[in-house]
DNA sequence: ATGCATGAGGT
DNA sequence: CCTCATGCATA
């Protein structure tokens, strides 16, 4: 609320959350974190004080949003499998889903839709420089699973060395370094 | 902390 | 229709 008040741009306790977590694209987290420095700097010399400053939730949410869907344990597991055939699925496929699966076709679409982007805001920090536009959907969790994916970017890993690219279970904060640090800097209250 | 949803900007 | 940045609602 305080930053919002102050800079004009609010956030919410989800991107906040992401953000510490490091759970938001690499571009993304680049944007924000010079924001959110920002305010804790001058929240923390401050000695606490503007908290006050009103903060007008006039939620005018007139809008009228469609209710969470919740999708079944079981059922996800499906859509996973037939994420890991295909990714993204044409329009005519993921109403064949839609239909199997007795779900929504638009439901199905944001699933896929979520699902994608979720991949990506793990994987995307790996990717160098380089024109190396691999489409790799979900290299991580699944370090068993040759799928018959048109893998036609990948290494043409002969046989007989299992290749390392498969990064082995590594967490959140191992991820861009380099942008962690700066982060870290930020949470800890005490000194 | 996260799952499903919305919307803006692009094809 | 997609990707991306975001967030309401809920686990």
């Amino acid at each position: 609320m305080a930053l919002g008040t102050l800079y004009g741009k609010m956030f919410s306790q989800t991107t906040i959350c992401r953000f510490e977590a490091l759970q938001l694209s690499f571009k993304n987290m680049c944007k924000l974190k010079p924001l959110l420095q920002r305010w804790l700097n001058e929240a923390e010399n401050s000695d606490g004080l503007q908290e006050l400053c009103n903060a007008e939730q006039a939620l005018a949410q007139a809008r009228k949003r469609k209710r969470r869907t919740s999708i079944e344990n079981n059922v996800k597991g499906t859509l996973e499998s037939f994420f890991r055939k295909c990714v993204k699925p044409s329009p005519q496929q993921i109403s064949q889903i839609a239909e199997d699966l007795n779900l929504d076709k638009d439901v199905v679409r944001v699933w896929f839709c979520n699902r994608r982007q979720k991949g990506k805001r793990l994987l995307l920090p790996f990717e160098e420089s380089e024109g190396a536009a691999y489409d790799m959907g979900q290299a991580l969790a699944h370090p068993a699973l040759p799928a018959a994916m048109s893998a036609q970017a990948y290494a043409p890993v002969p046989l007989a060395s299992p290749p390392p690219i498969y990064l082995p279970a590594f967490h959140k904060g191992e991820l861009f370094p380099q942008a962690l640090q700066p982060a870290v800097s930020m949470g800890n209250g005490s000194n």
